[in-house]
RNA sequence: CGGGGUGUAGCGCAGCCUGGUAGCGCGCCUGCCUUGGGAGCAGGAGGUCAGCAGUUCGAAUCUGCUCACCCCGACCA
């Protein structure tokens, strides 16, 4: 390919609006250009490192036995009331109506889709295990697109749908598609962490999300360096923090403190002069219907899915201020632990406090010097707040770390959560009808492109990766007039192409460092520079983005070297690849 | 959906307060010159100043409404 020939729209500066890297390099570099909040084109250059991607997933998801198919992005409505997704999705969900006034949507996933078919398709134990997938825009109506890349509402996504006729097959087409992902990110050389997820309704290790380290990302990963543990912080759980604190008997009864106007605890700590961790406030959901309280500590965060757990409730919401105050007789913001009357549970943080400052459930009251155990009951403690940085690690009790990820793929055995609600099922050998277990396994494919820019850029641009850049190698010819620098330019070109490289000419009259500066930004791994100066002694330029300096290799074995060089490096980033599956290998048995 | 901000040439911005011929840098086109890290000189093209409605002799500028985009938050199967 010829530079010129290419429309590779690079800018110099940063366009205003973008603020993440990969948004404004991906800008600068003539990958992408938006549309609107949310939408964006790829031009020539950002379609081929999309496609780059794409291959890879598709490749392992052929190599791990799913089958590829294509669903319509134009799904009747109908099939969400069906599921009973329609109310979950909410605004999320694109409608829109037909001329003939057919209620649709735009897919924002296939659950529904796939079962559809697949209840009309299997009959028989003998039909499955079966994995299918599609490579598939996806629609979603974010109220907040941002990131460029990153969060749009229209998208490429791999999904794939797992059908079992028994959980040990789930746990293996899981597993399958686990190892697959494994592979399809080591391949596009990016670094990522594997983070527990918040599972549905099967519970356990049933999910696991896929995140590339990044301060843009908006998830929160929770780790352990000691054991490894690694959990989205929907998900982390806070290992034992030991209560109730040592008994003192000496400890003064509670005083009652007046406290008017003030309801958030930022407000009331503020007020009293205390840290907000030395307070507690007292949150009324409702379980299954039913007003439950929680105490947490003043700077924590109630996890919801703790909680449902916790009270045993298939579904739990924050209760609004006038169920809270017909269920307690007190209004929000002065709620708290002592002659509470609905079901209290205490989070182990506040458990473990020797006192606490609380609402009195009275208006404009607290009570300082609360002692948990003497003034309220710990019956009922466990962990039910978000984990923070140095809590102890459920499974070493070391203090873990906090960090931002961006997710890049999701893993989850969803059970039979659509096959019940939509009639998928088989029949099993003994004549019986059993809904089929389904899982759904996705991959953000934009995403593996954002975030590898996110994990992999400099001053100077983007470093692609060799399996994800748009072009491996950029022939620089210093002197397009010359005859021998283009002969011996078009002679590597050559060379390079037939052992299937990507190659593009930097043919544009323009000075050295413009065309020097072009490649840094849009990430060309490889950059040879031939030049009069070099032919005079023989050599010609070689150098890798990621390295300091270039070095000079001899105009006669050019080609062969260089192509020799990339393939050297393709084949260790193979070997490299190859390394981690053994470790994982290791690691699961 | 709440809070904040911005819309002027392909990109980055000034002009607006105090109404009176729409500007600068980069990029683009022509020519000369130059050629190993975003050169220099000369000439040139390109704008319904986001839109609509007011005020005014006259609006990029003042007023009102609308729209779009960005950031923070809420939301995120």
């Amino acid at each position: 390919m010829r530079w010129s020939k290419a429309l590779i729209p690079t800018l110099k500066e940063n366009p205003a609006d973008a603020v993440a890297p990969s948004h404004q390099l991906l800008l600068r570099a003539g990958m992408v250009r938006q549309l609107g909040a949310g939408a964006y084109s790829y031009l020539p250059l950002g379609l081929r490192v999309l496609q780059k991607a794409t291959n890879i997933v598709r490749q392992e998801m052929d190599a791990a036995g799913a089958l590829e198919l294509l669903m319509p992005a134009l799904q009747p409505v109908d099939l969400w009331k069906e599921s009973g997704r329609y109310e979950t999705f909410g605004d999320l969900l694109m409608q829109l109506k037909t001329s003939g006034g057919t209620h649709v949507a735009l897919g924002p996933t296939h659950e529904e889709v796939i079962t559809d078919i697949v209840r009309g398709l299997i009959r028989s134990y003998k039909q499955l295990p079966v994995t299918m997938y599609q490579i598939q825009t996806k629609f979603r109506d974010e109220p907040r697109p941002r990131f460029g890349i990153l969060r749009t509402r229209e998208f490429l996504m791999k999904d794939a749908y797992s059908f079992d006729a028994n959980v040990d097959q789930l746990s293996t087409s899981y597993d399958a598609m686990y190892e697959a992902y494994c592979k399809i990110f080591d391949r596009c050389g990016i670094p990522y962490v594997i983070v527990e997820a918040e599972s549905g309704p099967i519970g356990g290790d049933s999910s696991h999300e896929f995140m590339v380290p990044s301060s843009t990302g908006e998830d929160t990963i929770i780790q352990c360096a000691s054991s490894g543990y690694a959990a989205n912080v929907e998900r982390a759980e806070v290992g034992k923090i030991d209560w109730p604190a040592p008994a003192n008997p000496d400890a003064p009864a509670y005083v009652s403190v007046s406290t008017p106007y003030k309801r958030t605890i930022a407000e009331v700590c503020k007020f009293l002069k205390i840290a907000e961790s030395a307070s507690a406030k007292l949150l009324v959901f409702l379980a299954d219907g039913n007003p439950v309280s929680v105490l947490i500590r003043g700077d924590h965060e109630a996890n919801e899915p703790k909680l449902r757990r916790a009270f045993g409730a298939k579904t739990l919401v924050a209760a609004d201020p006038d169920s809270i105050q017909k269920a307690t007789g007190v209004p929000i913001g002065f709620l708290g632990p002592v002659g509470i009357k609905i079901p209290l549970m205490v989070d182990q943080s506040v458990a473990a406090m020797p006192t606490v400052v609380v609402g009195g459930n009275e208006v404009d009251i607290h009570f300082t010097g609360v002692v948990p155990g003497r003034d309220f009951v710990l019956d009922q403690v466990g962990d039910l707040r978000n984990a923070v940085a140095g809590d102890p690690c459920p499974k070493s009790g070391a203090p873990m770390t906090v960090s931002q990820g961006i997710e890049i793929g999701h893993v989850f055995k969803l059970g039979t959560k659509y096959s019940k609600a939509m009639g998928a099922n088989y029949l099993d050998d003994k004549g019986q009808e059993i809904p089929i277990i389904m899982g759904c396994y996705g991959i953000g494919v934009n995403r593996i492109v954002a975030a590898a820019v996110e994990a992999g850029h400099d001053s100077n641009g983007i470093i692609w990766p060799l399996a994800l850049a748009p072009y491996q190698v950029a022939i620089v010819p210093l002197q397009t007039t010359n005859p021998e620098v283009v002969a011996l330019t078009d002679s590597i070109e050559k060379c390079l192409v037939e052992a299937g490289l990507d190659v593009i000419v930097d043919d544009r009259e323009a000075r050295p460092g413009v065309k020097f500066k072009d490649i840094d930004l849009i990430g060309i791994p490889l950059r040879i520079v031939i030049g009069e100066r070099g032919l005079k002694e023989g050599t010609l330029e070689v150098k890798w983005r990621t390295d300091g300096a270039a070095h000079n290799v001899p105009v006669a074995t050019a080609a062969e070297t260089i192509r020799d060089e990339v393939l050297t490096k393709q084949r260790a980033e193979a070997a490299e690849c190859e390394q981690r599956k053994i470790a994982r290998g290791v690691q699961s048995s």
